[in-house]
DNA sequence: CATAGCCGCCTTTTT
DNA sequence: GGCGGCTATG
């Protein structure tokens, strides 16, 4: 049916889009062409018989699964063919089978803050101090525990020291509280359906059964739980497609395992494998910096980038006093792109760190550039939406106590700390669930009778809300955001100009309506689960005329005409956190490779000579990455753009001294040291040395006053 | 019981 | 430089 669509792929592409059973893996660097090649690959199948039905695709994130959807469709392949993320996927099986996995099929999602709370909490539960367990390290360690399906009988077990005895401690009540209000982390979604599939053949089998045709793209960033749940459900008819890119990885500090893709023909030992290493995407020159880049990692396959587009467009590098003037400069180079013809909608910045936006923003803005910010979770994090959705979580599952207590009290209705502590108590002194205790107020002797009529009230309010569950969404939130008085009370707020929050409210009304008719059988339960996994992606808008700006991991799936990269200075790109050892020092090379590879034509990469870190004003030392791109580093016309007042800059021009591996060289802090390697460009030429103290330093020799020892 | 103001911590990156 | 959490005050 599509054969016409098949004729314009290239040889490999073919291979891979027609090799019908079977696992396969089709190992594809940028631009490629590998989304292309799945839904060619989902249409085919479709083409030879197989029910849409039997297909599930798995994306990185949802709106990458809306894109491959639309492809499909308009290859023709019927709706029917279940496209989404792991972790929604997840949730229909956990849903589905929620007896088996142990979980009541109303839990809530629980994100970022709701986990840091209840990690809060069990921290306190087990009187230790928040300060030296601080809640934010230790969800991190329980979720890479439970990225590796460790649960806590299996942890508890295997700790023998004092911390992870600790650990193992707040994990178990972290969980406790968790299932107290009938709550799922992101990764316990994971984690729950690989041990429900671990546990339950008859279920791998149906699934199997169900899904007789798996396809994962992003395979390079799977965690252990993800891989060990697309095991299971292929295993009975090894119809496995995975496709990705080694160098692409950059989720290891999530617990992506670079190995599920190294080692899928071990697993699966007929694979057929199908490399895409022609890029469709980008000019030769930008490749080749790419190449030199990525090859700087030690623990890679060799791969050569081959370029398919005529030669052509700019790779420049430049070098600004400040991140304040680095804004500015792509402001005005941005201005000039759109003065020639561009269109805004082909230029995106990419910076490592979400700080980075706001002074890009604000160049923007003074500029009168359209731009968009891709962080789409951004609006559900706003008090009053979260507000909103706290009341309908109530509804859909009452043992939601964050969401509960987020609620009783806004708007203000007169039950405070003490009533609220006080129930608490009762609860647990009786074993109920707090909406329970709430709803037995009258019982609580300790409660005063304005407390327990204001109470009586409220709970009131909430079961009237319950009266329809299982129709259309948007009505139901509507009528909560009235009769709540949450809508007044926004209203009271903003009388006087913006009513920016009352926006926000609408627009979540209105996103709840989109959802009604997205779908045949819409319920609150099944909308408020979709939302809980909403990315940092979904928010972006390709269709709106205005530049993008997103972090580098955004980025990844993405392609642009011209690309900005900015702050390519040591610390920020690689990032101090991840310096430490060399494997985080090559993801962040990696990351820096997925940066510049979604450049299409054009690509401008800058680092700033000082930067406000924390509000102080620090000089900065260039990436060592932009030594490793190959391309010989002109000086900047960075001198002339310094015309604002700071006596704290260096503007004198002196010739640098220049060093060679080897030589010993004395510093006033550091002491004696020997130059492992020294970078020439000019004024901003920098040298690694390595001390007798064991520490290694990347130095500006411009400031770093070395003193050569000659033996 | 609500609010304003202060202190301290912080920042990778995200489903 | 900004946000959340805690404390003192009305």
């Amino acid at each position: 049916m599509h054969d016409k669509f098949l004729q314009q792929l290239t040889a490999s592409q073919r291979k891979a889009v027609l090799h019908a059973e079977g696992p396969l893996l089709v190992l594809a660097g940028p631009g490629s062409g590998k989304t292309r090649v799945i839904t060619h690959r989902i249409a085919t199948l479709i083409d030879s018989g197989v029910r849409p039905y039997n297909i599930c695709a798995i994306t990185f994130t949802n709106k990458a699964a809306d894109e491959m959807r639309q492809r499909a469709f308009s290859l023709g392949a019927s709706a029917g063919v279940y496209i989404s993320t792991f972790h929604s996927l997840c949730v229909r099986i956990l849903r589905k089978y929620a007896d088996a996995a142990g979980v009541k099929p109303n839990f809530s999602i629980y994100d970022t803050s709701e986990q840091t709370a209840c990690c809060k909490q069990a921290v306190k539960d087990c009187s230790l101090d928040t300060t030296n367990f601080s809640p934010a390290r230790m969800l991190a360690a329980i979720s890479a525990l439970k990225n590796n399906l460790e649960d806590v009988e299996s942890f508890e077990t295997a700790a023998d020291d004092f911390f992870t005895k600790t650990l193992a401690k707040i994990y178990r009540h972290y969980q406790q509280i968790l299932t107290e209000h009938n709550a799922l982390d992101f990764d316990d979604l994971l984690m729950k359906t690989a041990i429900l599939l671990r546990n339950y053949q008859d279920i791998c089998c149906e699934l199997a059964d169900r899904y007789k045709y798996l396809l994962i793209d992003e395979y390079q960033d799977t965690n252990r739980a993800q891989y060990k749940i697309a095991k299971a459900i292929a295993l009975p008819h090894r119809n496995i497609c995975v496709t990705g890119d080694p160098d692409q990885s950059i989720y290891r500090w999530r617990g992506a395992d670079i190995r599920n893709i190294l080692t899928f023909e071990t697993d699966w030992p007929e694979t057929i494998i199908v490399r895409l290493e022609e890029n469709f995407r980008s000019t030769p020159n930008i490749l080749t910096v790419a190449d030199n880049l990525i090859a700087y990692n030690k623990k890679r396959k060799q791969k050569k980038l081959i370029a398919t587009k005529p030669p052509g467009g700019d790779i420049v590098i430049n070098v600004y006093g400040d991140e304040h003037l680095e804004a500015h400069g792509i402001a005005n180079q941005v201005t000039e792109l759109a003065n020639k013809g561009k269109s805004l909608r082909q230029i995106a910045v990419f910076y490592r760190v979400n700080a980075a936006s706001r002074v890009l923003e604000e160049a923007f803005i003074q500029n009168q550039i359209p731009y968009q910010i891709v962080r789409g979770v951004e609006f559900y994090s706003r008090k009053e939406i979260r507000d909103l959705l706290a009341y309908l979580k109530v509804l859909v599952n009452p043992d939601d106590e964050t969401a509960l207590l987020r609620i009783i009290n806004t708007p203000a209705r007169g039950i405070g700390k003490t009533t609220i502590d006080r129930v608490k108590t009762y609860a647990a002194q009786n074993k109920l669930a707090f909406l329970e205790a709430l709803k037995k107020a009258e019982l609580i002797e300790a409660l005063s009778k304005g407390a327990k009529a204001k109470i009586a009230e409220f709970v009131n309010m909430i079961e009237c809300f319950k009266t329809d569950l299982t129709g259309h969404v948007a009505p139901l939130a509507e009528r909560v955001f009235i009769e709540s008085k949450l809508k007044k009370s926004l209203k009271s707020i903003s009388d006087t100009g913006t009513n920016d929050q009352l926006e926000n409210a609408n627009e979540l009304i209105n996103s709840a309506a989109q959802y009604d008719k997205s779908t045949d059988q819409p319920s609150l339960l099944d909308y408020l689960q979709q939302i809980s996994l909403f990315s940092d992606t979904d928010s972006y808008d390709a269709s709106s005329d205005r530049i993008a700006l997103m972090t580098l991991h955004a980025a990844k799936g993405l392609e642009f005409e011209n690309v900005f990269i900015v702050g390519l200075e040591d610390g920020l790109l690689p990032h101090e956190r991840g310096q430490d050892d060399e494997d985080e020092l090559e993801e962040e090379r990696r990351l820096f490779f997925v940066g510049i590879t979604r450049a299409k034509s054009s690509l401008y990469i800058s680092c700033a000579q000082y930067r406000t870190i924390y509000g102080q004003l620090k000089r900065t030392i260039p990436s060592p990455f932009l030594y490793e791109l190959g391309i010989s580093l002109t000086e900047p016309a960075a001198e002339e753009q310094l015309d604002y007042d700071t006596d704290d800059i260096d503007q004198t021009c002196q010739p640098v001294p220049q060093f060679a591996a080897g030589q010993l060289v004395r510093h006033k802090n550091f002491g004696l040291g020997r130059v492992v390697k020294f970078t020439d460009i000019g004024q901003n030429s920098t040298v690694v040395v390595e001390f007798n103290t064991g520490q290694t330093k990347t130095l500006m020799v411009k400031y770093a006053n070395l003193e050569k020892i000659d033996i």
